[in-house]
DNA sequence: TCTTTTTTGTTGCATATGCAACATGTTTTT
DNA sequence: AAAAACATGTTGCATATGCAACAAAAAAGA
């Protein structure tokens, strides 16, 4: 169902006649460079062909929010982020992005290549896919109580565990970001959820306790 | 830019042809009736003819938060909700409502129809523009105080105009569940807002002060 | 290895916010 | 026109949360 990368289904040998048709460069990034900064009218998608980034702001009070981990596979571009503001791709690891204007993307070309209509296919359901990605951490964020957004966020990751145990993606001070609360208001609010029974947990791995 | 509909550019003969290809279904719902309820693998689309309706959501405080206002021509699915939550889309007018299932939206038929590879592109400029829209909302929600989280929507609200005046589209009670907030502390804060000199407002006209 | 940086864990304090409860005003229904 | 339903406006109170500051542990770098 959910597909692993927007070329999927795409020959290699089309893959190739793809890109020169495209134009799409491919580009290096060492860790800790920024890959984009200030994503606005910038027609241009990214693709992440190795490696790992996080798309991060950093508001007037200089506040971090992440607002989402990229992997291998990630496409992120204007279309995916809010116009206007100061969002930054930024490699933590080595990386390797491939850039495509959007345009030839979305507009279907004359000559009618096969690997098109697969390509606008895997681009809508990737599409779709982001969309239930974002509804999910608007759940989250729509939560009033940093408890509440805590276990609304457990939640979701241990749904697929019977043992309802699982390891967190993120370190402590990310998660904080992610969840847009303050890092010791959070851990002292883990701790308290270990207190009163609703959860475990040993590092980054957490178990939620239901009755 | 921004696409009004999602039939945008297919001819009015075509439309019937690819109504009827598509087996879509025409419901007319009376105001706050329910059009939906538990967006789970609904694999249907629904797309407002005309009419209004919200998508909301209780959780289990029985708070309710309204994810997404949808007018004429707006679309909603399952693709464009979390899954396994508690979602329903509730006329607020009288609503006439078109049902496509979404695999004809998103294959492409072998008749290779012209109308097809407009709605695609189509579908394709709308899935952007959501994902746009959840970002904004992201952002807002990701603010940490209750003022922050008022300035930052109301700034979106005020861009497009010089005066930096804007009419809210929401009540208060509305907006109050659409930040996420208490809406007793949310007219607090307004007021104090007011008192501070940060905004004049008159009902829902509301004017941004910028120094 | 040793050094430096980052992450984790904790606490005190001021205050922002949720909650409950109520009064008033406005809109909708009968 | 009267009644009912809903929206707006306000307040007191308990507490959850942001903020600052620091110590200890872990990870990364030299």
């Amino acid at each position: 169902m959910e597909i692993k990368s927007i070329f999927e289904g795409i020959e290699e040998n089309d893959m190739e006649k793809m890109l020169k048709c495209f134009e799409a460069r491919k580009m290096l990034f060492k860790k800790d460079r920024t890959i984009v900064t200030n994503i606005i009218n910038v027609k241009t998608v990214g693709i992440i062909l190795s490696g790992t980034a996080n798309m991060v702001r950093y508001d007037y009070n200089g506040n971090r929010s992440i607002i989402e981990k990229l992997e291998t596979n990630s496409v992120f571009g204007e279309v995916f982020s809010r116009l206007g503001s100061d969002i930054s791709v930024i490699a933590t690891s080595d990386c390797e992005v491939l850039f495509i204007d959007y345009e030839h993307i979305i507009k279907r070309c004359k000559k009618g290549c096969s690997y098109h209509s697969i390509l606008t296919n895997n681009v809508l359901q990737f599409l779709s896919s982001k969309i239930v990605e974002l509804n999910k951490r608007l759940e989250i964020l729509s939560k009033r109580t940093i408890r509440d957004k805590l276990l609304s966020y457990f939640e979701l990751l241990a749904t697929d565990d019977p043992r309802r145990t699982f390891t967190l993606p993120f370190t402590y001070t990310d998660l904080a970001d992610y969840l847009s609360v303050d890092r010791s208001a959070m851990m002292r609010e883990i701790k308290n959820l270990k207190e009163e029974g609703f959860i475990k947990s040993n590092g980054k791995r957490i178990t939620l306790i239901s009755y």
